[in-house]
DNA sequence: CACGGTTGGCTAATACAATTAGCTTTAAAG
DNA sequence: CTTTAAAGCTAATTGTATTAGCCAACCGTG
């Protein structure tokens, strides 16, 4: 009996990557020992139960969307800027489709939750898009929902696939962008 | 053992209060059954499974949300249009979280199917306030599914109790309207 | 190099949710 | 009345999460 040399990043990464191939609802403890080589029980030497698992996936995605929106970002200002974080954190969303879905009702335990904390990332590069609008400060966690809702939305549905019709969903991303590009320059103007 | 005097209807109606008041995802065979005074096979007299209960409280919620989205919209055009039609629909979600969760990741099996019929008439509710816009008619998909994104990632992050922050949810939904409305207003001067 | 404790793995057992099989009774139609 | 389909029940099966308790492998220390 070998020693499989896991550890709790090994089992979260892998949980998030099968999440990945089969969906997040049909993650299982059991699929998962299976594809890290190991018997189900063995899972638990190393996360505490399923719900901590989904949490640590969770904190996992919203981490690694922080850094894939943040890096878009880098440089950029305005219109360019945020359709450079909306396509990161969209080809995030497709590429990743089952650890996003473990982000979607989790509520963080507490301001030092690792999702909180992770979750808190994110917003921050979108925060730093909206510095390139002349929004009202007093606005901001406005703009900011505003604009959070829209992609969150526009990903989980398209992750569910959501979308039947024949158009581009491509093409209606970029509308979505431009819709709230041209939004957000009136944004003090009323 | 008298009858219960159950039928398909109840049973969906049953789970969907169930859903609301638990949660969609706590929401269990056992305990519907307990909630409408009978044994949990018994169920399976008037629903084929749990995913056909899931489809048709989906399908429900559905056209409870357009019923509520296609009266509010009734007489009103433009901003005052997209304003009421945004309130009926989140203030449907409120009310009603666990039936509305219960329509995100199903996928209707065809154009026949109850879920995509009542998704088809929420839209069409949808599609009435683009109208009041001048909305290019080769956009009018596009538009639709960015309205639709907003409305559905707000609901279901405030479902989910994702707004952490201080700031009043009410008026950040307000802020979003205002945000859809600037941008459609603008929709073909590009 | 031995050895002892901590760690990580295993098997066995428990609990609970979904579902099926097969029996029984209600109640409605003739 | 009687007949019959529908609606209920108990019992049994399966699949998943989780716990208990045992054993072996690795790591450091003498």
């Amino acid at each position: 009996m070998p020693r499989a040399g896991l550890d709790p990043n090994a089992v979260v990464a892998a949980g998030a990557a099968l999440a990945d191939e089969v969906g997040f609802s049909c993650l299982t403890m059991g699929l998962l020992a299976e594809r890290v080589g190991v018997r189900t029980p063995s899972l638990y030497k190393h996360i505490a139960n399923q719900d901590d698992l989904n949490r640590r996936i969770a904190a996992l995605a919203l981490t690694e969307a922080a850094d894939a929106v943040g890096t878009a970002v880098q440089g950029r200002a305005g219109r360019d800027a945020l359709a450079a974080a909306a396509r990161a954190f969209r080809d995030f969303v497709v590429a990743h489709p089952g650890r996003y879905a473990a982000t979607v009702g989790v509520e963080p335990t507490g301001p030092d939750d690792p999702v909180a904390v992770a979750g808190s990332r994110l917003l921050d590069s979108f925060t730093a898009v909206l510095r390139g609008y002349a929004v009202d400060p007093d606005q901001l966690d406005h703009a900011l929902r505003a604009v959070r809702s829209a992609f969150h939305g526009f990903a989980t549905l398209q992750a569910g696939r959501a979308f039947q019709w024949s158009a581009d969903v491509d093409e209606s991303f970029e509308w979505l962008v431009d819709l709230l590009d041209r939004g957000l320059r009136q944004s003090t103007s009323d």
